[in-house]
DNA sequence: GTGCCCATGTAATCTGTTACATGATTAG
DNA sequence: CTAATCATGTAACAGATTACATGGGCAC
C-alpha cells in the first residue's frame, strides 16, 4: 500500500499540464516556463519543481522519457494514469469556480479606506502597471508558439477589465 | 533589534484588513470572516490565523483592545503603524497587477486537450457552478451590512466575464 | 445537565521559497 | 580557455493545512 496523497496540488497539476502540452521535457525545461510566463505566478524554484516531479514519478504519472539530448539531462512524460490524473485535475469544478487568493481583488476591497489623493496616485500607478503587463503579455503571443496562449489571453481580458473597473471607481 | 520581515504575507494582509474594516475583534471573529465568504479563500484554520495575529502583534501592528465582551476572548485593533503598514500593503502596485495562481486560468490553459464531449460537460457543469456561487454571492451583498461587499462584486464581474467567455469558447 | 457554539491554542505534516552547491556543455 | 547557460539537486526556513486538545458560557 503506497501512500497516496487524494488530489493534486496546483503546482503537480500544473507541471503535468506543462508537460502534456510541451511534449517530453527536462526539470528545468519546466522551471524555464514557469520562470519566464508573465501570467503563471510560481518562481519555479529548483526546490519547489525538483522535488514535485520526484512526486509525480513516485505516483506514477510521469515516467523517465526514452528521449535525450546528448546531456545529463532526464526526460520526462506523462503516463496513461498521468493524463488521467491531469484529466480530472483540469475538469475539478470546485477549484475551477474559484478565483483563489487574488491579490487584486482583496485590496480592492479596502482602497475605500484610503485618503481620496493617495487613491487616486494608486489607481492611476495600477492602471499604468496593468498596462505594462497587457503589452508585455501581447508582445509574448506573437514572439512564440506558445503554449501559454491561453492564459495569457484570460490574463489580458482580466487587465483589462480591471483596468475599466479602476478607471470607472476611481477617477 | 528585532527581526523584522520585509513585507506582510497576504493572509497578514488581509487579517489586518479585516480588523481595520470591521472594527476591534477577536480572532474567531476574523476566523469566521474566512470560514463564511464565499469569495476569499481561506480555510479560516486556527493554525494559520492565530500565529498569524501573534506575529502581527509582536510586529506592533495590532494590539489588544480595550473592548471586550465578558467572555474569555482577547479583542484586537490596529495600531498606527499597522494602518500605514495596511496602507503600504493594499498599494502594493506589483501584487494588485497579478492575478495570483488563479486556479481557472491554468485550468482553461488544457482544455483544449479534452475530448470535446468531456469538454462540453465540463463547460457545463462549470457554468452551473459559478451561477451558483453568483447567486450565494448575491444573496449575501443583500443581507449583510457588508464588509466583503466590494470582493464579492469583483468576484461576481469575475464570474460572468468567465461565464461569457466559457459559452462563447466551449458551446 | 447536556449539547452546542464561542474561543484559544498546539502538534504533525506538507509544500513552497531563498540560497547554496555542484558539475557538464557550448559559444565566443 | 573561459564565461554563460544547461542541468540537477539539497538545506534551512517560513507559512498554511488538518487534526487534536481544552475549556467557558448559554439555551433547552
Amino acid at each position: 500500500m503506497t501512500k497516496t496523497r487524494a488530489e493534486l496540488t496546483e503546482l503537480e497539476g500544473t507541471i503535468l499540464g506543462v508537460v502534456r502540452r510541451g511534449g517530453p521535457m527536462t526539470a528545468y525545461a519546466v522551471r524555464s516556463v514557469f520562470l519566464s510566463s508573465v501570467s503563471a505566478e510560481w518562481s519555479g524554484s529548483a526546490g519547489a519543481v525538483y522535488p514535485a516531479i520526484t512526486r509525480l514519478v513516485r505516483a506514477g504519472f510521469l515516467k523517465e522519457s526514452a528521449v535525450h539530448d546528448g546531456r545529463r539531462s532526464k526526460t520526462y512524460a506523462l503516463t496513461r494514469s498521468g493524463i488521467a490524473a491531469n484529466d480530472s485535475w483540469i475538469c475539478d469544478i470546485g477549484r475551477a469556480a474559484g478565483a483563489g487568493q487574488d491579490p487584486f481583488r482583496i485590496r480592492a476591497a479596502l482602497w475605500s479606506l484610503l485618503p481620496a489623493s493617495r487613491r487616486r496616485a494608486m489607481a492611476k500607478a495600477l492602471i499604468e502597471e496593468m498596462k505594462k503587463r497587457q503589452t508585455a503579455v501581447t508582445a509574448g503571443l506573437q514572439n512564440r508558439g506558445d503554449p501559454d496562449a491561453i492564459m495569457d489571453q484570460l490574463y489580458c481580458m482580466l487587465l483589462e477589465q480591471r483596468i475599466g473597473w479602476i478607471k470607472e471607481k476611481f477617477s
